[in-house]
DNA sequence: CCTATTAATCGTAATATTGCAATATTACAA
DNA sequence: TTGTAATATTGCAATATTACGATTAATAGG
């Protein structure tokens, strides 16, 4: 059906798995690997850096608002974005506790 | 249109969404923490244990065997699963390279 | 005020995903 | 062999996602 079935998961698992999925396109892993290597914030430039419209990188920004792992400002005419450090941090923390849980798992297959 | 330009986007950047996508859904994430609760091979009561019905849960597996987290064997007419602690620790590096990357970034919005 | 620039939003087409019923397949047991 | 249990596959409906052109809104500069 393409719907999701929500409510029969817990919140946790809902919410991480609604962060995995603003991950799972790479133009906003390209859009945050580019935060990143410059180090400061953007402010335009996404749509010549990352290769697709316009109206598609906007959209791509608004998910990773959504999610909170971006924060944007107006200066001028134009929008500069960075990441949310904080948010980064607590979201590095989640995902951890993930990527962390085998500490003694079997392989029994 | 429903379809990533993946040819415009680095072959790392493609697998690690292809991996983040995977953990993109609760009833994914639902299943790799049963495998790890139970620190051993599930062998067929993930219907029950999940909530949805068998085809849908045959389908999640599928897709975890797709990026190869979970393998199976088969033992008689069922099929038990488990963690792949290899490629899991594997994607765990690629996953922390990613989220380690905010060095020196600066919140400047 | 007028115009250019920039980014968000709207509308829409194409494709992907989720979920399930029905069916097929596989292995075992009697 | 026949029946049964478990899992995979198929087919389909509903919804979500991706992408982009066109439009709109906001601001800067003249």
């Amino acid at each position: 059906m393409g719907i999701t079935k929500s409510e029969i998961f817990t919140r946790e698992q809902n919410q991480l798995a609604a962060l995995a999925k603003t991950f799972g396109h790479p133009a906003r892993l390209a859009i945050l690997q580019h935060l990143f290597s410059i180090k400061d914030c953007v402010c335009g430039d996404l749509v010549e850096e990352i290769g697709l419209a316009q109206a598609t990188i906007s959209q791509h920004l608004t998910a990773l608002k959504n999610v909170g792992l971006i924060k944007g400002s107006v200066a001028g005419t134009r929008v500069c974005y960075c990441i949310d450090t904080e948010k980064w941090t607590e979201m590095k923390h989640t995902m951890n506790a993930f990527l962390n849980q085998d500490v003694n798992s079997n392989d029994c297959c």
